[in-house]
RNA sequence: CGGGAUGUGGCGCAGUUUGGCUAGCGCGCUUGCCUUGGGAGCAAGAGGCCGGGGGUUCAAAUCCCUCCAUCCCGACCA
């Protein structure tokens, strides 16, 4: 391709709009352009690099018996009453009209198209396992579009459904998934982590997200540095063995009222008593559409709301306002207590219940009580893990201290069980003739926000350096002085071998000087550069530049072609 | 949805407080000269219903009302 030819208009500035460095680099070097918030338009650049890790993704899906289809966007309302997200999915779901009136949607995600496709389709155990992926545009209308690539509204995904006869071969689709995931990622050049997750909405039993590792990702991922153990989960759903206080061999003193003025937070009511946060039992009210909750915790921790979501088993989760809990509690924010609270459902942290002698709210102003005991003092409807884990937490597996790292999720991989198989009448005749539902799991991959968490991962303060299996091109020949005839084609000669020996070449004929070439391929993040100068023309050696190191090196014409090629082939 | 901010040529911005006559600057773009190994220089150009609508006024980018869009923080969602 000559770049004189080719679409990539790149911008000196950074555009105001953009705030993470994938969104600036993307718009900076001439991949993408916004077309309304959280919507893009994918210039040549971008959709060569689309199309490369479609390709392999494409290969991997095959490779475990994976089909490709193609469904629609456009979504009949009916097929979502069904399955009862019509009016479960809410506002995010993109929803229209046709001219006689009908609802429709855009999809957000395709179990139902596809489940109700099997159900009319496939109906012997014979057919099953069945593997059927697409790589389609997506919608949701997320509240808030952000971060350029990583959080848009139209967005392109490569979705998988598995369909087996039983939990045994769901397992095994899983498994199939879960490498082909690992070696996606692996050939996208991304440093990445599969981590155990909440499964959410979809429900479900195991679920694991692949985290590309990136301190501008919105996951928080705690991991065991012990690599024999290997456990790695995002915080949302991450656990850790319950420590104790401290407290534990104390005896039990009586229950008595301290009077702590103004003392409403914890590091307040710790410095005023005196006392570790340790010992302090946090209560939080939470609204719920099943009414007011309370939830306690340890004073030094705090409550993980994804994991108090699920052992309520809530759609909606919200602290209290300050009116409510004075409600309830009859006291302002920051005095209450599990004793003697009333009309409200108590949740405890396990941690919470080991405490001895500990220090709550007396649900009255400026009133603290000392000594209570969990069990003496106040019995909760229920124990559950709801605490938050942090770095430096015990490994649940063995007993090594957690750490923290910040991740881009790109891919999550669900076993959905007879979820949507059910509803929909998804069923098969096994061997005996019986009918059962089949059992699903599916699979997603963010194509889009692979390709912006790969710049997230590969980039300095020149550009992006493009994973060699995903560049665009592979290599820019640069003619220095585009008026000088002999380095011109000389430029022109290299370009034209490598192109017929398969390389994917971009010939920068551009009438610049050369450092607007430069600083352009430097941006645009071609793993390799070469340079057609004076020296090229008198001692017939190219100078070769490598993008992710800046090093460069001489080669001898003759032996160019196969260079690339080897460094390609290597990469 | 709550809070904050911003909309002026392709990009980045000034001008708005205190209304005033031809709306500016840098980059980019076009043409010419010159230059040619890290975003050169000189000269001449093209390009803007100042986000939309309504109002106030002799006069509105500037003041008022209203709508829209975009971005950030939070909440939310998977």
């Amino acid at each position: 391709m000559r770049v004189s030819q080719l679409l990539v208009p790149t911008l000196r500035e950074v555009p105001a709009e953009a705030e993470v460095i994938s969104h600036q680099l993307l718009l900076r070097a001439g991949f993408i352009r916004k077309a309304a918030a959280g919507v893009y338009t994918f210039l040549p650049l971008a959709w060569r690099v689309i199309k490369k890790i479609e390709q392999i993704i494409r290969e991997e899906m095959d490779r475990q018996g994976g089909q490709e289809i193609l469904m629609p966007i456009i979504q009949p309302a009916e097929l979502w009453q069904e399955s009862g997200r019509w009016d479960v999915y809410g506002p995010e779901l993109f929803r229209l009209k046709d001219r006689h009136g009908r609802d429709f949607c855009l999809g957000p995600t395709h179990e139902e198209i596809v489940t109700v496709l099997v159900r009319q389709e496939v109906s012997s155990y014979r057919q099953l396992p069945l593997l059927l992926y697409q790589i389609q545009n997506k919608y949701r209308d997320e509240r808030r579009p952000r971060f350029g690539l990583l959080r848009g509204r139209e967005f392109i995904m490569k979705d998988l459904y598995s369909f087996d006869r039983d939990e045994a071969g769901l397992d095994q689709s899983y498994q199939k998934m879960y490498e082909a995931y690992t070696r996606v990622f692996t050939r996208c050049g991304l440093k990445f982590r599969p981590v155990e997750a909440d499964s959410g909405a979809i429900g479900g039993n195991d679920t694991h997200e692949f985290m590309v590792l990136a301190e501008s990702g919105e996951a928080l991922v705690v991991f065991c540095p012990d690599e024999s153990c290997g456990y790695a989960a995002n915080v949302e759903r991450a656990a850790t063995t319950v420590q104790d206080a401290g407290t534990r061999e104390e005896l039990p003193r009586p229950l008595e009222e301290v009077h702590t003025p103004g003392m409403h937070t914890v590091e307040q009511v710790t410095g005023f008593l005196g006392v570790d946060a340790r010992r302090l039992i946090k209560t939080l009210l939470y609204q719920t559409e099943k009414g007011v909750v309370a939830a306690l915790v340890r004073g030094d921790r705090e409550v993980n709301e994804v994991k108090l979501q699920k052992v309520l088993d809530v759609l909606r989760l919200e602290l209290a306002d300050g009116a409510t809990v004075e409600r309830i509690t009859g006291a302002v924010v920051g005095y209450a207590g599990p004793v003697g609270l009333q009309d409200v459902r108590l949740v405890a942290d396990e941690e919470v219940m080991l405490l001895v002698n500990a220090v709550t709210g007396a649900n009255r102003d400026d009133t603290h009580l000392i000594n209570v005991n969990p069990g003496r003092d106040f019995v909760p409807h229920v124990v559950a893990d709801i605490r938050q884990v942090r770095a430096g937490d015990p490994c649940p597996y063995c007993g090594a201290p957690l750490e923290e790292t910040r991740g881009i999720e790109v891919g999550q991989i669900f076993k959905l069980g007879d979820k949507y198989s059910r509803v929909l009448g998804a069923t098969y005749l096994d061997e005996h003739g019986q009918s059962r539902p089949m059992i699903m799991g599916c699979y997603g991959i963010g194509v889009t926000r692979t390709m912006a968490a790969a710049v997230e991962q590969n980039h300095d303060e020149n550009g992006i350096i493009w994973p060699v299996s995903i560049a665009p091109f592979h290599v820019v020949v640069v003619p220095v002085n585009h008026k000088d005839e002999r380095q011109f084609n000389l430029a022109e000669q290299v370009y034209r071998e490598l192109l017929d020996n398969g390389v994917e070449v971009a010939l920068d004929d551009r009438p610049e000087r050369a450092g607007v070439k430069f600083k352009d391929a430097d941006l645009i993040g071609y793993p390799l550069r070469i340079t057609v100068g004076n020296q090229a023309v008198q001692t017939n050696e190219l100078e070769v530049r490598y993008r992710a190191t800046g090093e460069t090196r001489m080669v001898p014409r003759e032996r160019i072609t196969g260079h690339v090629r080897e460094y390609i082939a290597l990469a």
